[in-house]
DNA sequence: GCACCGGCTTGACCTGGATCAGGGCGCGGC
DNA sequence: GCCGCGCCCTGATCCAGGTCAAGCCGGTGC
């Protein structure tokens, strides 16, 4: 895992959440050098292959870069718990900075690729790059609102229309489309992170299809009544 | 609000959470100093008024020094959806930074006292103290972990289980019995927090009496057989 | 081609917890 | 004392979504 282009502004990873923040604020040659030196691209992970474990030690968050992250943990009886996806550009770990070790297992459902970033160093240059210090802040406290999200206590069609609203809008402020979008996971792994059957989500994907609401092919998916469906969304999402 | 007691070190808000790190790490007079600007003391705040609302301009976290507060937000039917119960000792509006206006209602369930941070100050004051942004990242990255604790698909018991012990731990660790407690908040609070109905909650209260696994008089609990609840709730709160 | 396999769908049935309705009890006001 | 009001408890009924069982469909190996 070699460190990267150290030199070249230009290739500078532009999909790292946090290279904008340190070029937008107090940017400076020498910082930027800082940067490069804490960065790694790391991958590809295959399908399959897990990023971390729960229980390894933390000392990196990273960025997606391309591919979908699923994160899990297995009660004590063995069954899984989907925690939530990551798409490109989101970030991975935050949540493993209180207890210093990962509280989740993390793997790819695409291949994926990784920017990765020290924390202790991130942290080190957070404090003499006072934008890099808030955007971190402001990363760690947007995830505190995410995860209470599907915590209310919503109907199935609730959660499902805000699950496709939510990817839909990710996806759109990364530059995809927000009407045509493939699902990198299964039903099972829908099913499991919304709290329901897998045969409740086939059946409401069913009736949503009856009543015009999406198009579905598989793992294809087009929204055909977004206002309807942000409508349906609208307690989960709270706008 | 005056701003507290400048000079005196030993009068120095002893429950704030805050107060310990910069005791702890990097600490001088000035920076003490430097801590108490930033520190106000408010309150009282009596039972029914609020702390902050939805949709407030964010500038401040703050400490429960004394009494209890819940925080709730209402979906468009005006239902209330509660989200959190903050003891004394815990932090309160970590998830108001990254939008820059508090996300949700906070109340006092009973009398109030705080200590109050501007939150734009203590963020300059972590970029010198290593230790403050460091307990500032553990905070915030502790919210986003207890947030998804309730998310899980849970049954009625191993919910009312892991509030009890919850509960018992947060007073614990505070110096108050780990056994003996009292529920500042109403069964339809503790319901609505649980994503349970009022009717639920007392019957299984009812169930859990019934097996000696608590005594329950009003809104006084003594957790009878920890263990049990411990293990009933060991799903939930992953150990 | 065919057989197999995993992911998905559909139908029939069951159940945990919500909802509806009613009643008790402690506390404050008069 | 008595009344009224919140809060809490309890029983009867209902239903959203889980569970069980079976079939489908596309992809892969032979």
């Amino acid at each position: 895992m070699p460190l990267i282009d150290d030199g070249n502004e230009q290739n500078f990873c532009s999909s790292c959440a946090f290279s904008a923040v340190c070029l937008a604020s107090g940017y400076d040659k020498t910082r930027l050098r800082e940067m490069h030196v804490l960065v790694e691209h790391t991958g590809p992970y295959e399908e399959g292959r897990h990023v971390f474990r729960e229980g390894d030690e933390f000392n990196s968050i990273a960025a997606v870069r391309s591919g979908t992250i699923k994160t899990y943990v297995t009660d004590l009886e063995g069954r899984e718990q989907v925690l939530g996806f990551y798409l490109p550009g989101e970030v991975i770990g935050l949540s493993a900075i209180s207890r210093s070790r990962y509280p989740c297992n993390a793997v790819a459902l695409e291949t994926v690729q990784l920017c990765r970033f020290s924390f202790p160093k991130m942290a080190t240059l957070a404090t003499k790059v006072p934008g890099l210090q808030q955007e971190l802040f402001r990363l760690l406290s947007e995830d505190i609102g995410k995860a209470g999200l599907l915590a209310g206590d919503f109907d199935a069609d609730e959660r499902l229309a805000a699950f496709l609203v939510g990817l839909s809008r990710r996806y759109a402020s990364r530059g995809f489309s927000p009407t045509r979008l493939h699902l990198p996971m299964s039903r099972t792994d829908i099913a499991n992170y919304l709290r329901l059957a897998p045969e409740t989500v086939s059946r409401i994907l069913r009736r949503f299809r009856d009543e015009r609401l999406v198009r579905v092919e598989r793992r294809e998916i087009e929204l055909l009544d977004r206002a309807r469906l942000e409508d349906l969304s609208r307690n989960v999402l709270r706008t």
